[in-house]
DNA sequence: TTGCATACATTTGCATACAATATAGGAAAT
DNA sequence: ATTTCCTATATTGTATGCAAATGTATGCAA
């Protein structure tokens, strides 16, 4: 199958200003592309052919990919090429445990230290999120306010550097393929868990917005387990 | 003041196998150079002027500076220029207690399930350094094992991610200066922090491990902060 | 048929050349 | 004297070309 890049690019540009620099568009595509599916785990990325793909000479899509390998999203392979990066089983529970860690950090942070702006903002965001899943809104749009749900939190913690390993991680997560978005069940169970840690931010609760975010993301594994068992995708056929 | 790149190239050299891509190279060396101090935070870095130091074309020069950008150790000036990441005074707290946070996960998960291997090895190191302290070596030599005690502890974790998060944060601690094993005092307190940690590692104690780990690194950031204090990096001299 | 060697093709690594952009300095006009 | 504009220069951004390494196929011999 053959990539549809240019909608890559004109979301990339659309998400951005417009104006950025090849180096840096280039790295929002390819991700945008990993996120799609196009690209697939595994899957070998050759200079010369994704330079013409993307009408970029090999310089700034080096740059581009040198950033990404830096990220962990890309990993040279054994026979000298870059190939985008493959989750094991193991990594599945290592990433989620990390970000168990950190999400909860961020919920109890956020809880004790937010500015009221930021707790409104917060509120804000899960009241959009809550009307959208009424109105059976697609799983993308459902993911992409989901990540400005959980960065908003995390900004709320006043700490830059959790932001940014937060912040890298999410990216990480779209190496393990479709989000749990597409399990309509789970959407009702997030919903209920986005609004324990949401209350327990508003009413300053630092201990409830640790623990309602860690069991957030404990129930989130769960249904990433779900979703490896029903998709098969190292399947026999 | 000139740099004295060659010393760091032979550096990485023997600490890498010596035949390394110029890119990756170029990356060590660049580190290597920040933190011996050679080059400042909020340094600019010139492409043509690095490039002829290095010995190198700016080409991959501009890839290992991609990458350190993605590190997050190096940063986008106003001006378009790429500048080493200079961390205010909440950056300093942001970052241990990132690291608090983390460490101490990484002590606990390695007292719960490090294999005999690991907690062997984890051993030897800190007699090692207890070894090297008595013999009043160096603060760079101590500095490197004390790295190297931290990273075997996050091994033990079986956390892939957990390692890969925590090794990108001590490469900004870096950018804090001087480590602590230039006070005198701060020495043994670490040797008798660091005896805690392995003491639980090698009990099974994860709950002591934890709280072990998390104590060193608020001694660690009040060390940090007597460095500041008494250093006047910013001073009116 | 199998093993190996050699030639060929593909791909990455690096350097150089060119283009675009920002910056500083000075000259001219008000 | 100050401001504005223009030009020269410095610096970053991008493209292309060349060299080195690595994989692959083909042919020959055992």
């Amino acid at each position: 199958m053959s990539t549809n890049w240019a909608a890559h690019d004109l979301t990339v540009q659309n998400n951005h200003g417009g104006n950025l620099a090849a180096t840096s568009r280039i790295r929002h595509v390819l991700i945008a592309a990993i996120t799609a599916g196009d690209i697939a785990p595994g899957e070998r990325l050759k200079e010369v052919y994704l330079g013409q793909q993307l009408g970029v000479s090999r310089t700034p899509l080096r740059e581009a990919m040198s950033a990404l390998k830096a990220e962990g999203i890309l990993s040279i392979s054994n026979d000298g090429g870059l190939r985008v990066r493959t989750l094991g089983y193991q990594d599945i529970h290592a990433l989620y445990q990390l970000r168990a860690k950190l999400e909860s950090m961020a919920a109890e942070l956020a809880a004790a230290q937010a500015s009221p702006a930021e707790r409104e903002f917060i509120a804000e965001i899960r009241a959009k999120e809550s009307i959208l899943v009424n109105d059976g809104t697609n799983p993308a749009t459902l993911a992409k306010l989901n990540g400005q749900f959980h960065q908003s939190i995390a900004l709320a913690s006043h700490n830059s550097f959790l932001v940014e390993t937060l912040q890298r991680l999410s990216i990480l997560m779209v190496l393990l393929g479709p989000t749990a978005y597409s399990l309509a069940e789970r959407v009702r169970e997030i919903g209920a868990e986005h609004d324990a840690i949401n209350n327990s931010i508003q009413t300053h609760d630092p201990i409830a917005a640790k623990q309602a975010a860690s069991t957030h993301l404990q129930n989130a594994v769960k249904a990433r387990l779900q979703l490896i068992a029903s998709g098969h995708k190292n399947n026999m056929d």
